[in-house]
DNA sequence: GCAATATGTTTCGTTGCCGAAATGATAGCA
DNA sequence: TGCTATCATTTCGGCAACGAAACATATTGC
């Protein structure tokens, strides 16, 4: 685990990583949902993030649409209750956040 | 250093723990600003942010302005060059950050 | 001294996110 | 059947960020 100092050096150069790296700049917020979608177990839903966020639905739902425009993800009818819907991986999501564990991790990467 | 899917989980419960801090929501950019006159030698100026980021000179400049409005940084002249600004740190960017890195370093501290 | 260059800022028009409130659709319950 | 609650979305006005270009000021070089 990082520690003290360590912890914001990281955290620095991934950010400088991921700021030159010309992909998308989502925010905290988009990124977290798309984060939570891929390694935390389905069901998903527009409620659930805002929960667990503490944050409100309409937070959700735009940054879904954002996210939902770039491919990053989709929206699923939930059958069992048609209010719900359930949010879904796509290739084009899982891509992206590999480049993008790829880029902060090895900042050499996007070095100049 | 976190290494595959784990830096991800570090990124991810980082993330959750600032969204749900209630503190003032900074861009990447203004973020890595902020870092770097805090955690690099000095001088910084608007010139040299800009290339090490390579973005243009206004980003830098309305960052700058969002933070030294909330007191995380100042600006001073500099006598040897009055084309140049310093950027200085302050005490309540330090206390800023001081609480950021206990915070994504310890999930725990925003939990419900 | 004066044109050319460099620094930081401002302006312009555009885009995107925010919270709060209202809406449409579905489900639960008596 | 109706009434209420819940889920997600949309709307509204406001705020903040963006890139590109223009700007004011200061410095450099001929």
């Amino acid at each position: 685990m990082y520690k003290g100092p360590e912890v914001l050096s990281f955290w620095r150069l991934a950010l400088l990583s991921s700021i030159r790296d010309n992909g998308p700049d989502l925010t905290s917020r988009q990124m977290y949902i798309l984060l939570t979608i891929y390694m935390s177990q389905p069901p998903h839903t527009v409620r659930g993030l805002a929960a667990q966020m503490q944050v409100t639905k309409p937070v959700i739902t735009r940054a879904l649409d954002s996210m939902e425009k770039l491919g990053f993800l989709k929206r699923a009818p939930d059958e069992s209750d048609k209010r719900s819907i359930l949010i879904q991986r796509t290739v084009k999501g899982a891509v992206f956040l590999r480049d993008f564990a790829d880029t902060i991790e090895d900042p050499a990467l996007t070095a100049e």
